[in-house]
DNA sequence: GTAAATGCAAAGACTTTGCACGGTC
DNA sequence: GACCGTGCAAAGTCTTTGCATTTAC
């Protein structure tokens, strides 16, 4: 990820270093605020700004997308073809591997149909449900995140 | 919608008439701003937290879904199975129609193999591309109600 | 040295909440 | 008359913005 936000003229930081390294591999799509606590003991006087100015940079640069599922942002630095699972309880996503984002030729024109000269990019997929641990826990659901929908 | 708000014993007020009657037949996905100023001047008194409360009743009652596609959330009459088609541009929010909305087998599996456990209830599909009037001005874009993804 | 990023604080957009009053059933 | 809904205002959450200072290049 640094290589390539250094490739496109933008300047690597210790913050920006920071947040590629937690952000990069980090597969639960922590929302800005998250992200923020994470990096705050190694620079506690980092801001929000320099937060979603990184993760603005790295949308930018095709490295991480975001997730609005609801509540507050979630991004994902994921950019293999994939959709999601999300919990309704506790507002968990999860990724499902796609073999591809792009629409198919059914999909395309039941769009076309419904919304003539509608141009699909791509194709985002969101399974609603339960997750494993708040299905067992489903006696007294403890929401922890996520809300309704 | 009014009736079977009677029926699950709310009280049914002008303004909770209006708003049905101005809802109810929208396709477009309106925003709480889009329906308050829609009623307003019938209800110059009314206030946001009336319209919340009558969305989110309706939504109890299974009559309205919530879209989160980024910015303010908009509010769904539509009950039959569908999905929508989003224009990255404008952000205006097609409805495609959908023979349902459950899980097939192969869905279930792909989801089951990323996360064991979880229990897909529904399949939400979002078409990302350009609707037609963006599409034809894309010389210069002009952003009106959406915005990034 | 220069342009870009940071930190800070304030503002902004969106939504929720608490409570007294008023209206529906 | 009881209770739910309304209106209002305030607070809360999430995100963006402006600007002076600092820093990577």
């Amino acid at each position: 990820m640094l290589a390539t936000l250094r490739k496109r003229g933008l300047r690597i930081t210790p913050q920006r270093i920071a947040l590629v390294e937690a952000f990069a591999s980090d597969s639960s799509h922590p929302t800005a605020q998250e992200l923020f606590e994470r990096l705050r003991p190694a620079f506690p006087s980092m801001s929000f700004a320099t937060v979603y100015n990184t993760l603005d940079a790295l949308a930018q640069a095709g490295l991480s997308s975001t997730l609005h599922l609801g509540g507050a942002a979630r991004f994902d630095p994921n950019t293999t073809p994939h959709h999601h699972a999300v919990c309704d309880a506790c507002g968990a996503a999860f990724d499902v591997p796609a073999h591809s984002l792009a629409p198919n030729d059914s999909s395309a024109s039941r769009v076309h149909k419904a919304a003539p000269g509608f141009v699909v990019r791509r194709v985002e997929q969101t399974y609603r449900g339960m997750c494993a641990s708040c299905h067992s826990k489903k006696t007294k659901q403890s929401p922890q995140r996520g809300k309704e929908n």
